[in-house]
DNA sequence: GTCAAATTTGACTTCGAATGCAAAACTGGA
DNA sequence: TCCAGTTTTGCATTCGAAGTCAAATTTGAC
């Protein structure tokens, strides 16, 4: 092994190094990684020999110069450490990776980013993105004047007609509140996202409409979807109803898990028996022994697989309509709550 | 506009693009983006304007091409579902985003999968990998081979030197073990993690060699990191010690979760009177209300900014040599546990 | 063995930006 | 105004694989 050859390996063997070992153009080793492409058996055989003794893998930058496909999608997502988006990003990565696509990852730490987000999803000229993050109807239009396809996940392009695929607040909360209604509670809270949550305002939204509908009553608190906020917005709410709450419906899982222990710990109230409360997701720790939240289980899997075959259609025909895909929650009905 | 030019937009406007609008050369756009290099304030301004007007970004896959630097890292991950790795994968995402390096996310469903993986990792000629997921020798030594930085998360290169940064398991299960020994306990058990777990065995056998020190016995039983095998494994000590085991150390946050829920819940065995319970991450649900798992906190921002940092000291200089940096963990008391 | 058809192959160009080098354009001092 | 020195600019080449097209080879029918 000369000290030409071994730096080869070291900076990646070309078409051409693996061309010159087996006797060949370096056109017959494209074709030879090329699936279907016409090479005589033989020759195939010469190549693939010479390739592995080079180690070569076929560079991917270069390939993406030439055809114009760079094999990567964006995924954008605001924030990782909601408990609800590592499963999604898990399943959105393997399920693009049996595509043969790359998962290009930002995760956002402030809106603020998000240009500069965009800027390198432009740069890396990405086939299309995934996005669960807030963006501004001008940043969602420039995907659409650069022809990259977008897919949102759980939110819509306000204004900007945008593919995307969601899970729908509104039957979920209709079916908790007619579940609570049922169930014969009288005083209602509801504890609510963050106010740029598109998910969590459509929830929240949704679920007073109902109560309205039905002719009862509500109060809001605002939290911002973490452990924390369920357990402050739950002390705002005793406090304002006088200790009369008995039934809380939080806009996610996690705000409803603060909230039952802090009604079990700071009041020692009982979750059911003297509050009933329900969440939104479905997510893991919903279902630990401790909670068994009563909640909306989004279908994630078939809505990753969604997001993914729609977008694997738009890259290959953009001019598809930016259709919206709902999918509806499974009532989990759990024991956090007393249903009717 | 024309439509030559519309169209120019949607592909995506080249430095020749700009250059002509600008009435310069190639070289000089490229020579405006680039930091440092010669051009005329004039010049810069026609340029800048002209590559405003078209919407123009440089080409990363093209000077990825030319200049040998992708810019893009990998980053391996085997399971994204563990409660601690999306708090790791958002700080490292954003820490290498800072540096003007991009993320190739990859999460690994099966074992199996690792070699589709790495295929693609030298096909997109990464600058470097981060890798928390288990690799064989051979594998860590392709990276080796091709000269492409590696810094390993929480795990060691068996057998293998390679650059790594770990949370001490030794002296965090130490001071766990020392402090519930001082509590005055008596039967001891252990939920192991899966055997292909480094950090788990590792735990694990810190915890037993320690407790032997100190001349005690334990019993362990094997879990597989999750809530679900945190509850079946506490069921399984319960009946092989006869319901006398008061304190359980646990190879992480979750299973000891799921044991102190299967604990009060299944058994009705007060956490910490009856037992205690001690875990190892500080991961979010630890520090819960009805939790508060006494536990070692991972200095998770330190420990991302090592790697990030050892990562690229070794895109520069690959020469350096394979540094292994341990971090303590912090004990975080909780009051899952009866502590001397 | 011949010849047309089918298959396989290689030369050459292309994608878009970076860069070495030489030419051009400035700068300021005399 | 002229010239040496400096800065700015453009030409031409390069990175590595894909694809077009024409040349070379193989195939098989007669």
């Amino acid at each position: 092994m000369t000290s030409g050859l071994a730096k080869r390996i070291q900076r990646g063997a070309t078409s051409y190094d693996v061309a010159r070992e087996a006797g060949v153009s370096q056109s017959a080793v494209s074709r030879c990684f090329k699936p279907g492409a016409s090479v005589a058996p033989r020759t195939r055989e010469k190549i693939m020999e010479a390739a592995r003794a080079l180690g070569y893998h076929p560079n991917a930058i270069a390939q993406g110069l030439i055809t114009r496909r760079s094999n990567l999608v964006a995924i954008i997502i605001s924030n990782l450490t909601n408990l609800y988006y590592p499963e999604v990003l898990a399943e959105l990565t393997q399920r693009l990776s049996a595509q043969g696509i790359r998962v290009l990852l930002f995760s956002l730490a402030t809106e603020s980013d998000v240009d500069e987000v965009l800027d390198q999803v432009w740069r890396y000229r990405v086939d299309g993105a995934i996005v669960a993050a807030r963006l501004h109807p001008e940043q969602l239009a420039a995907f659409a004047d650069r022809g990259v396809p977008v897919i949102l996940y759980n939110r819509i392009g306000e204004g900007v007609p945008v593919a995307s695929v969601c899970c729908d607040s509104v039957s979920g909360e209709h079916a908790l509140v007619d579940a609570l209604v049922e169930g014969e509670h009288h005083v209602f809270g509801i504890i609510a996202g963050p106010a740029d949550s598109y998910v969590g305002e459509e929830r929240v939204e949704a679920a007073r409409r109902r109560l309205q509908q039905l002719g009862r009553d509500c109060l809001i608190v605002r939290g911002n979807f973490d452990y924390a906020s369920g357990d402050a917005a739950l002390k705002e709410l005793m406090r304002i109803t006088d200790h009369k709450m008995d039934a809380l419906i939080c806009a996610n899982d996690l705000m409803a898990i603060g909230a039952i222990d802090s009604a079990r710990i700071n009041f020692g109230i009982e979750v059911p028996q003297n509050l009933s409360v329900v969440g939104f997701d479905g997510v893991g720790p919903a279902t630990w022994l401790a909670y068994q939240v009563t909640t909306i289980r989004q279908p994630v899997r078939r809505m990753t697989e969604a997001a993914v075959a729609m977008l694997l259609e738009r890259i290959e025909r953009p001019e598809l309509s930016p259709e919206q895909r709902l999918f509806a929650g499974e009532l989990l009905p759990g024991s956090s709550a007393r249903l009717g």
